[in-house]
DNA sequence: TTAGGGTTAG
């Protein structure tokens, strides 16, 4: 069945190319399918093309029939907005044309959602316009401020965070410590720590700070590096009538181990005790985290003997950080003691991570049936999204790719519901290139492409490379294409970024390691050789 | 968004 309805919407798109029918088709195709008759939900999407201005967008509305006589909700404008969280015109169009039907008024929850998806992508002027008007409704929250404020800080505009701020009172809202409490953690999020103090020190002598306010800049000096300050914080804190509390130091605690500077992390340890003020399951956590990270497995398991000396309750995070390591330091038995034994006993109840964690562990000491178990005992306690990549690993590396494989894929797709995703296709298409069956790495390509999902370029190359060897001239053909493709799309858009002086943006803002908006896991490496071979070919006068 | 991630070289 789910191979007929993809075979349709593939079909539909060969004939008619990606237009706005045969996306909203392929959504509303490939969604449960119980639902087979089109929701409002889809009429609406299949009547907004790809790329078109918001003023097109309301007219398209408009202009339809059968959008004009759907009886519209708060919860469809919702889905319509997140459907559209990454496409700032359509979800513009969409809102305006909502709250042009007569009766009906956009709740503030839709207010919030638009100027999110406005800031995010950048555009911040009609981001400001939507805040004022908001204010004229008497809709602006706190949450819609913060929002607000953060998008600004995100897009390196601090002074506008601030703007924001000093105009709360035209919006209906208080400057007190909440709110300004708000403008000082969105700095120093954004690593302006400097700002927020001096900001900080103009609002004092009207607003009164608290604990939580000083945590802020205590988080905010660690995150530069300056752990001196975030001491000198800890003793302002005092001379405000502030008593530091657990945060303040765990915050500095940690940044201790993440500097490997132990003993110093100890000493804090010990102060914040002597001081009436205990560290909790938080704080032992992030310490046994990050004393494995630095693979100081037996460090990590003393700190549990630690926890326990002084009474302090494990929870979830604390057990599957404890499973981890346990993993990482080779004590399987133990780390099944903990899942199997321990952890009934003392009432706390694992998660999709803990399952997860047990998944890996057994993959990685070869115990590939102990951990389809964990897989099994997710099913019947309905832990959702089994992690299946180790066990595919395995697969991989023991050469088990006919039986074993088709029936983990099966229950993957069949029993657990779980999509394949562009890792789950790139790790399979590359082991199974590895594993000599490029006919079937092929057809997992195939697969991949008719699910509207891009190959990456490693993707590409390698199967081309094995295709042409088994002179599959067919298949060779049709990858070129994808990464001919594939070449001009993160090429031109790298290019594009890369000239309006975005080079990082070009890739994904802040984090370099996330995938490339829509086009699937680039390698960092790759757009900026893109970005220069398009510089150069600038300087020397082709474009 | 005042602290806690989990396993991965495709």
């Amino acid at each position: 069945m789910i191979f007929h309805v993809e075979k349709l919407a593939k079909h539909i798109h060969n004939l008619v190319g990606p237009t706005i029918s045969s996306r909203a088709l392929y959504s509303c195709l490939s969604a449960p399918l119980e639902s087979k008759t089109l929701s409002d939900l889809d009429i609406v999407i299949a009547k907004i093309p790809v790329g078109i201005s918001e003023d097109e967008v309301v007219r398209s509305l408009l202009n339809d029939q059968a959008c004009n006589s759907i009886e519209l909700s708060s919860e469809l404008v919702d889905k319509l907005l997140h459907r559209f969280k990454d496409d700032w015109k359509s979800a513009l169009g969409v809102f305006r044309w909502a709250e042009s039907r007569s009766g009906y008024r956009h709740t503030q929850e839709a207010y919030d959602m638009l100027v999110d998806i406005l800031g995010k992508m950048k555009q911040m002027g009609k981001m400001k316009a939507v805040l004022e008007e908001m204010g004229q409704c008497q809709l602006v929250g706190l949450g819609t401020v913060a929002k607000v404020m953060r998008r600004f800080a995100g897009a390196g505009q601090w002074e506008e965070a601030v703007t924001t701020f000093d105009e709360l009172g035209t919006l209906g809202l208080d400057k007190n410590t909440e709110s300004m409490n708000l403008l000082l953690d969105t700095l120093c999020k954004e690593n302006k720590v400097e700002q927020a103090r001096e900001v900080f020190l103009e609002l004092k002598p009207h607003i009164s700070p608290n604990a939580h306010t000083f945590n802020i800049f205590i988080h905010g000096w660690c995150k530069m590096n300056r752990v001196d300050e975030a001491h000198w914080t800890i003793q302002e804190m005092r001379g405000n009538g502030c008593l530091p509390c657990v945060i303040s130091y765990s915050t500095i605690i940690q940044f201790y181990y993440w500097q490997s500077k132990f003993s110093k992390a100890y000493e804090l340890l010990d102060e914040m005790q002597a001081q009436g003020c205990p560290p909790n399951i938080v704080t032992f956590t992030t310490i046994m985290c990050s004393l494995t990270k630095s693979e100081e497995f037996e460090e990590a398991l003393h700190i549990v003997d630690r926890m326990r000396s002084i009474g302090c309750k494990p929870d979830t995070l604390f057990y599957n950080a404890l499973i981890h390591t346990l993993g990482r330091a080779g004590r399987v038995e133990k780390a099944v003691r903990v899942f199997e034994v321990e952890m009934p006993n003392t009432g706390v109840s694992p998660n999709t991570s803990t399952c997860n964690s047990m998944i890996a562990m057994f993959c990685h000491h070869g115990q590939e049936q102990k951990a389809l178990n964990i897989i099994r005992y997710m099913e019947k306690s309905g832990l959702c999204k089994p992690d299946v990549h180790p066990l595919l690993k395995v697969c991989f590396k023991t050469g088990n790719t006919d039986c074993f494989l088709s029936k983990l894929l099966d229950d993957m797709v069949n029993k657990h519901h779980l999509f394949l995703d562009i890792s789950t296709y790139a790790l399979l298409i590359h082991g199974l290139c590895r594993a000599n069956k490029c006919e079937r790495a092929y057809s997992l390509f195939e697969e991949m492409i008719g699910q509207g999902i891009s190959p990456r370029y490693q993707t590409c190359r390698l199967l081309l490379d094995e295709v042409k060897q088994k002179n599959m001239y067919d298949a060779a053909e049709r990858i070129e294409d994808k990464e001919n493709w594939h070449f001009s799309v993160v090429s031109s858009k790298a290019y594009q970024q890369s000239r309006q002086g975005h080079r990082t943006s070009a890739i994904t803002g802040s984090n370099p390691n996330k995938s490339f908006g829509g086009i699937g896991n680039i390698h960092v490496r790759k757009v900026l050789m893109l970005c220069r071979l398009h510089t150069k070919t600038v300087n020397c006068g082709t474009y």
